[in-house]
DNA sequence: GATACGGACTTTACCGGTTAAGAAAACGTT
DNA sequence: AACGTTTTCTTAACCGGTAAAGTCCGTATC
């Protein structure tokens, strides 16, 4: 296997095989007229029978569309396994590319500026018809460059973020400021909120938005905590919240992704404190894991399968030339279950 | 956004702004010998200035090595999402990946027979410079394939399903046999394991290997169950296997997967029953998942993340022209927590 | 001063397709 | 029968690089 010579098949042994010349290979195998249906068919089966099929590298090079989307992820190798959220969003797209036989190309980058240079390259050098951006941050430089070389893109994110790219987005703002008012109105006076990473554009938008709810709602108490979304700094995040006493302890919290809500969980546990009697606990995102515990967790439910296919659909749109604008996709829905109740 | 006319730099640009030839700059952007210093710093020069990178279709199609390389799942979209073991096994491979320069093509099939056509597409169309295969089952027509086309793949699975091929492993039967032991030596004297999918050649593997062990020990009950790996399926196997009562119940169950294992746990929870005092359980991979329950799931613990390095790794070394061969890599460690104890 | 040689580039022929333009045969018209 | 049209294919020029072979030139050798 080390080296074995492999005699690849190209258009001109096809041609010759059906006696005709590499452009009737190449009409025949786009559908395009001008071939009778007889040398149709001596050209399909001569492929058939050399088991040829175009060489996609030079029919890319030579100009017609790429099957491959490009999807950079921003964050360290190590966490990406642990978060349900991306191989969620990452299965949602490939449903929809596999519709249109079209391939991922996937990489994990380490800072924004790397992916700024990644998607570039990609895209002068052919290698993607367009690509998925996700993770904005403020003033992100992707927009610049995605706009400059004239690359089909959809940006991930809020439109306020992705500047004028097109845009699939859920309203997180209406979000944070329903599961607030939902766990004011069960009777919780002390909130606190378990948030992502900071130096993500849509975490500044559940802080801000989360902040304006308790200022609303004029809560006794309301706290955030930045993490990485991991279920150890979730834990960490929870065991100080909850170390407090009396009026200094929140009476619910609302994390940023389930995974971190788990661990919620299980630190009130090893701190002996019932969920939801003594705390009351609303996850995000709402991957199978919510409903696995016990008790099982409430959440801001999101279809994140969905949402991902959505992405693709738009990216396919873009890449046709429409659909540009923002797209708004549905709201994520509150799904009450057994780790949120009125406080003691 | 729509068609934005790119213009695109190419090598004759950076050629003429640097006032030498195509050739010239290809020696430069190679590191090859044959140019002064001189030159080669006028080329670097110009290239920056007009912003070229190689286009890396036509540096593939004119002969040079691939930076892709592929991985196909054969799994329904919204299981996988739900599953943690592959996405860490991917951000495994792609911290290697990312030393490289190398990306990963991504693909969702349905069949093995799809993913059989798909590898060799990408392999002849040279979109993929090698590739890692995944899901071995019996008489795996991919074996047959990758050695026809001469396609440089590593295999993940024991070398029994995967022929000649290079493959990285972990030694599964190894593995269960431990777990049992290890529930049998705290007093367990019914055991059952809640398997993976049957058609999967390291299920097979697995349940044979436990068939054996339970005869070994001479078990006084052994039960298995297949199922798809998904959290529910874990919770219906589990909550009929503890339906029983008296000496139709197990005592201790071993799932294939943590997900199972949570859900069990919460099954376990559910029916009244206390884990570990009632019924020990024993979760596999290892994910963050299972320290974040409470209590924490005992697992076979197995490092999916450096697996999934180790088998990129493997993959270069298979393109290189080397590292042919059977690679086992560490059997999964048991690693007691809070789940597994003596049966009362 | 003719010969050989090595360094610095340029030329040119691919890689495996697509596609515009051209040519030969088949067809319909008057 | 002469002439314009189609239909059916072929030719040849790309796409944007790589790499082997060729050219030119300054210099060390005898």
């Amino acid at each position: 296997m080390t080296a074995t010579p492999t005699p690849r098949v190209t258009i001109k042994d096809v041609a010759a095989r059906a006696g005709v010349s590499k452009g009737a290979v190449s009409l025949a195998f786009n559908h395009k007229p001008g071939l009778s249906e007889a040398t149709r068919d001596r050209i399909f089966r001569a492929a058939r029978e050399l088991g040829w099929a175009p060489n996609l590298t030079a029919r890319t090079l030579a100009g017609s569309r790429v099957d491959v989307v490009g999807l950079a992820i921003c964050r360290p190798a190590r966490l990406l396994g642990l978060e349900p959220f991306y191989m969620e969003f990452v299965s949602g797209v490939e449903s929809v590319l596999t519709e249109h036989s079209c391939s991922l190309l996937l990489r994990l980058v380490r800072t924004v500026e790397e992916e700024t240079g990644l998607q570039e390259s990609w895209w002068r050098g052919r290698q993607i018809g367009g690509s998925i951006l996700v993770d904005f941050r403020a003033d992100d430089p992707r927009v610049a460059m995605a706009q400059r070389v004239g690359m089909p893109v959809v940006a991930v994110g809020h439109p306020s973020l992705t500047g004028g790219l097109t845009s699939v987005w859920t309203d997180d703002a209406t979000a944070v400021t329903e599961a607030v008012r939902y766990l004011a109105a069960l009777g919780h006076r002390r909130i606190a909120r378990v948030g992502g990473a900071a130096a993500l554009g849509h975490t500044s938008i559940r802080t801000a938005a989360f902040d304006e709810a308790a200022g609303a709602l004029a809560l006794a108490g309301a706290w955030q905590v930045a993490t990485d979304f991991s279920g150890d700094a979730g834990a960490r995040a929870t065991r100080s919240l909850l170390a407090a006493s009396g009026a200094d302890r929140p009476t619910a919290i609302v994390y940023d992704n389930d995974i971190m809500a788990v661990a919620g969980l299980s630190v009130a546990a090893e701190m002996g404190l019932r969920v939801p009697e003594d705390v009351s606990l609303l996850a995000w995102d709402d991957s199978q894991l919510c409903r696995l515990t016990h008790p099982t967790l409430s959440a801001m439910s999101h279809d994140v399968h969905g949402f991902g296919a959505e992405v693709a659909r738009t990216l396919f749109g873009v890449i046709m030339g429409g659909g540009v604008g923002s797209h708004p996709v549905a709201t994520p829905v509150l799904t009450p279950r057994g780790s949120t109740a009125p406080p003691r």
